[in-house]
DNA sequence: TATTGTTATACTCTATAACTATA
DNA sequence: TATAGTTATAGAGTATAACAATA
């Protein structure tokens, strides 16, 4: 192992840094879309979008979705028919504009994603187990400053 | 914005943490795609391949390239397939089995991957730009204890 | 004209499994 | 039998661009 081999005493302490960080975050992506597809059959876009839903009653309209997802309108579209399919999830007009719809959990939808988000999180408690609260709340910060750094720089606006 | 906007006060802290560092991670690792491929013309998966050999003179076993970028054998193939045909690594031969190659870069891949690693540094170095060396430290120590139970329970060996 | 969302398409990345050739 | 590597295939995930309907 390890793809963290690429970050050398040679290399500045950034170069280092985001190698480890990538190599974790992947290590721990895998182990959570192998989750999401063993036990619920599902994916983590999938996860994503009625983790994104869970906490907005109203729901989202497509191009919040997209924007909140990183991921371009054509994508999201696929995702909210495979969901709505089966479903989780339905669309609803916007009054006043004709054009969008909102979409948003169905019940079952919310309670599914309430299970999937349950064993979701037991997996992550077991990934960060390692750091005590002080550690993670440091971890937290730091990233933290790390990101609106970075939307500052590249990504203006915000919620 | 914001994909952690899954990560409420109701949840644990190494919930937040988490859809924290996937956010901050997917944010940057977009940005380095997008400027591999159009300063370059190529790809993540083949940098990593090519950051793997550079620090390797004599090459690695396609074994050894798979564990290490952590994907499974049939997908080294088709990228050394690829950067070969560009002249950018060669296959070598390792003498006691006739089975086993070796990879790694020729003088055009070091050369090029050296130009492509100056590049991809400094858009790292700018987006942990925001934290003093001591706060970089401290992140890539947490990072790392992280890493290592992670390892520890997942992937007992290591190199 | 601009915006919302959809459709169609193509490409990268990935895992799986069957295969070969050596060991 | 086991291992090193390849091939073939299928599916996820993504971006791009053309499109329809509405603003």
């Amino acid at each position: 192992m390890d793809m963290e081999a690429r970050g050398r005493s040679e290399h500045p302490e950034a170069l280092r840094l985001w190698l480890r960080m990538l190599t974790l975050t992947q290590l721990i992506e895998k182990q959570v879309r192998t989750q999401l597809r063993e036990q619920f059959g599902t994916t983590l876009p999938r996860f994503d979008l009625m983790a994104q839903l869970e906490r907005k009653p109203d729901g989202l309209k497509m191009n919040e979705l997209s924007r909140r997802m990183m991921v371009t309108g054509g994508n999201v579209t696929g995702i909210t028919d495979q969901l709505a399919g089966e479903g989780l999830v339905e669309r609803v007009e916007v009054e006043g504009d004709r054009r969008a719809y909102r979409v948003r959990l169905t019940p079952a939808g919310r309670a599914l994603f309430g299970e999937m988000a349950r064993q979701h999180e037991i997996c992550i408690v077991a990934a960060f187990d390692s750091l005590s609260p002080a550690q993670a709340q440091t971890l937290h910060q730091l990233l933290g400053k790390v990101k609106q750094h970075y939307h500052r720089d590249t990504l203006p606006e915000s919620e």
